[in-house]
Order: C-alpha cells, then sequence, then structure tokens
DNA sequence: CAACGTTTCCCATCATGTGGGATGACCTCC
DNA sequence: GGAGGTCATCCCACATGATGGGAAACGTTG
C-alpha cells in the first residue's frame, strides 16, 4: 500500500514505515487548531483509523501526544515541549532572548530568529514590542526574508533550492521562478541582507541578515520586521546595519554544536 | 539507563514497538550533553547497531534529528525545537513569560512554571534575574517543591504515586518513603503552596503554588527559587503570597486546551 | 428510536522492521 | 607504518510486529 518503496534520494522512507507515519502525525498539529480527534487524523493522513489510533496511542504512552480526558481529543505532549526547551538550550538559542528583545526595542520592530528546516524558515526565537511574533511559526523560504538568507547562505547538504515545493505566490510579488530566485540570491548575497518588501503579504516590509557560523554558512537568519511606513527606503540601512550588529552578537553567543555543554543547574 | 522499560500507566507497550523505540531515542538526547553517535544511542538503548542507525536516520529524515556533517554525530533536529515551540504557544506559555520576569524581578528570585510530563515536573517558562532557570530541564516529582504541587492537585487519570520510580534521596531531607509523602501532601493542600527545603539540594529553597484550572486541578506549578538567606522563614508568607497572585494571574492567561485559537501571524 | 460518527478492541495476514554480519573508513596506540 | 580498535553504512533471510478490516460499545443528533 502507499508510498513507492524504493527512490532512495530524498522522498521516501529509508526503512520505518511505521516511525515515519508517527513522526507526520506529529506533524499534523503543525497546520492546526491545537486539538484532533483520532478520525481527523486518520483522515488527514489517509490511513485508516486502526493505525492512527494506534500510532496515537503509541505516543501518548511516550508522552508526546496528551489526550483530553473528556473530549478524547489529542494535543501536543509534554515531552514536545520539553524537547524543543532541551534544543533551543543545546542551540544556545535562550541566550538570544535578550538581543532579540534589545533589537525590538531599540529599533520598534519586531525581531526574530529562524533556523533552516528542511523546506522552510523555522522561526525558534522571537523579542517583540507587541509580543506579536511568530514563535515556531514555520515559513517559506522564497517569499520571506528570513528564508532568503538561509537560502543564500545555505549549509552544503541542505536541499538545494531546485528541489523546493512549488514556489507558491503570496502576493503579486512574490518570486515564482527559479531563475529569478537564484538572480535574487545572488543579489542577496552581495549586498549581505535580504529583503522581503510585501512578498508574503501586502503591508509587512521585512530585512533579514545571516548569522554565519565558521564556515561562513548560515547557522540562523536574524530580521526585523515592520511595515513600509516603519522600514522606509532611506532608513532601511539603519535598520540592517542594526540587525548586522546583533547577528555579529549572536555570532559569538551561539556557539557550534561541539563547544556547547550541558546546563545542569539545581532547581526545584 | 531510562529507568525501567515499560512506564507506560498500563503495562505493556500498547502496539507500535518502532515508534515507541524511536521516541526513546529523541528521549536519550535529554540526559544527555547535545550530541551522540550512532552506536552511543544503540549501546544507551540495548539495540543493534543497525536498528539504532535505521531509527536514527529515519527520525533525521523527519527532521527531528540532524546529523553533523563531520562527526556524524546526532543532535536535536528542527522539528523538535518547532514543535515544542508550537506546543508551549497552544499551552498559551508564551503569555506566562511577561509574568514569570516580572515575579523573578520583584522577588529578587528565579521563577519556574512547569506542567506534569509522566513522573517527571517539566520546566517550560523561566523568568530569572540571571537567567540561570531551568528551562527544559525534568525534575523529579518527590523531591522538588514544583513536583509536590502537582502531585498535590494532580488531575484525575495521571499516573498515581504508588506508580512512581522509586523515591530517590538527594540530600539526607529528601523524603523517600511513600506515607510519608503523603502526608507531606496533605499538608501542602491545606496550606495551599509547597517548599523544597534542601530536599532536592542543599542551600536551595523554593516555594511553589498551583495554577489551577476550572475543575481545581493543577494545571501548572509555579515556583519562586532562592536560598535559605533570601527566602527567610519571616518573609516566606510574604513570597508565598507574590507566587499565589501570579498564579492567579496565569489562571486567567492560561486558557483550557479547548478555547485556544492558532496565532496565525504574518511574518517575514 | 434509528442513523450517524465516534473510540476502542480483537485477530488473521503478510508486509515490515529486525539483528547478524560484512565492508571500508577513520582513529590511536604501539 | 602496521595493528587493533571504533565507527558508519549497507545487505539480506527471517519471523516478529505492524497492518487494516471488522465489530462492539458509546454518545450525539435528527
Amino acid at each position: 500500500m502507499t508510498t513507492d518503496a524504493r527512490a532512495n534520494g530524498a522522498g521516501a522512507p529509508p526503512g520505518a514505515q511505521a516511525v515515519t507515519r508517527a513522526l507526520r502525525l506529529l506533524h499534523c498539529f503543525r497546520d492546526n487548531p491545537g486539538e484532533l480527534t483520532a478520525s481527523q487524523l486518520a483522515r488527514r493522513m489517509e490511513l485508516s483509523v486502526s493505525t492512527a489510533h494506534r500510532l496515537a496511542r503509541t505516543l501518548v504512552a511516550a508522552g508526546f501526544l496528551e489526550q483530553d480526558e473528556h473530549s478524547a481529543r489529542y494535543r501536543l505532549g509534554p515531552s514536545v515541549a520539553e524537547l524543543g526547551q532541551l534544543s533551543l538550550h543545546q542551540r544556545g538559542m535562550h541566550r538570544a532572548v535578550p538581543e532579540l528583545d534589545a533589537l525590538a526595542r531599540s529599533t520598534g520592530t519586531t525581531a526574530d530568529l529562524a533556523i533552516r528546516g528542511g523546506s522552510h524558515a523555522v522561526i525558534l526565537v522571537g523579542g517583540s514590542v507587541n509580543a506579536a511574533s511568530g514563535l515556531g511559526l514555520r515559513r517559506p523560504l522564497h517569499s520571506t526574508a528570513l528564508g532568503k538568507v538561509l537560502l543564500a547562505w545555505a549549509r552544503p547538504g541542505e536541499q538545494e533550492i531546485d528541489d523546493l515545493p512549488p514556489l507558491r505566490a503570496h502576493t503579486d510579488r512574490t518570486i515564482t521562478g527559479l531563475a529569478e530566485l537564484r538572480a535574487e540570491l545572488d543579489r542577496v548575497r552581495e549586498a549581505g541582507y535580504a529583503l522581503n518588501d510585501g512578498e508574503s503579504a501586502y503591508g509587512v516590509r521585512t530585512a533579514a541578515v545571516p548569522v554565519l557560523d565558521a564556515a561562513g554558512h548560515a547557522h540562523a537568519a536574524l530580521a526585523v520586521r515592520s511595515t513600509p511606513d516603519v522600514i522606509t527606503d532611506d532608513r532601511l540601512a539603519w535598520f540592517v546595519s542594526r540587525a548586522h550588529a546583533c547577528a555579529r552578537a549572536l555570532e559569538v553567543l551561539l556557539l557550534p554544536p561541539s563547544q556547547r555543554h550541558h546546563a545542569t543547574g539545581v532547581v526545584g
């Protein structure tokens, strides 16, 4: 049944179908208002109810889901939040919070820090004047400033831009052609920053810069976001320079994985 | 490693062995300095190298792990951080951050917010004067103030205290007897707060209060933590009242799951 | 009351994951 | 520089464990 077996390259499960399904099940909660019934899950994943149910139960047993007492609906469990926080710590992301807050406050923008997550930019830390940050959201690569930065300074081994999902248009300014995107990335690399001027939604202007690792690849991307009224053409350079300064600070704070250590404080 | 094998509430693994193993594999990174080789994982899980390797590859494909280019070691991947942030949002936890910061600053303590995660308290949000919070850490239930609160106002359906792992002693003050623990929980319920006075480590004193849901069960636990010099006997009541005030505020902010909605802002 | 849409359990089938072993690359310590 | 160790990675025959159909039990709605 389902998905062809071989095709080793990118799309096919290497050898664990049950696991892949379970993880896809978790990802279902990404696009969703929090709670799902077992049969909703089954439908959404095109699986038999039995299987979806069994997978969900297994995930509950491991704490990756939890089930509401009355409605019997599932939601993301404690283990997810726990491992998420742990992951942020291991990446040193918690050290970025005060920096982002300062950047957001001093520029009057919303500041976001994102990493590459497959074919998306995943916003992990947000500092904001009005706390409306996009924490935990995943954004397209081709239509956001964060994404362009992550593409322009992509790590080797990351998905190439030819393998990206189709470049969907969100506004009439969205870049939808591969050649066009490639040219834009060249421009971004040369300028040292990326701009999103109404390409993901009208009335939003974002500037993003890379947080580079020792090899010169993007460890993360840092963006300041507001409206064209705030980020005007003549003040753009200033916003970019502020972002660059913050990014340089983050390059020190976000040490490469090998140099990190586990912070085991006594808590109670 | 990982305590006893089948620690789910019912008994035997419900019906998905590969999935359970994969999730246990993720949990391996909890107790660990960030990066693990495939064979380390195999040893730690008492599995064949083949299986551990295949599971790890599957997890990488789904973004739950990532593999270092050179060392070939595994670490937690973007999906984990992403879903973690998402989970925090769906629980409304991001709204707790400013409250905790204010509490920590105004009391000069470290403030932590934790939820029940099986047989542990999982610290999800931390506000701190010196940013040394225990974000993402999992703490025992019997030897911490947070844990006592989560036990005292436990939700029905949660693991009973008889089913907890053995009550390990961390100091000579740690409660290690079930009867003793039960009596302590009665005291906690009556007083409305729990205390940890050197029971998890010497020189640490913590007071915790519950964040209750509509049914009167603990949605989360809130703690202020410092040294006995700061949280003195005669100032304890004041700390507790400040924590209670913060907890009441959080009870409004942390809405029950059914009333939450997905915040879909435009980000770029 | 009947007709749904659920969750949950059981079970025969066979696809699926399993671990042993082989290979080659990379160390470090003689 | 060779030897012994560790390591990641791949292959394959086997049987274990995951699969989906079906049915029972439940709650809700018309």
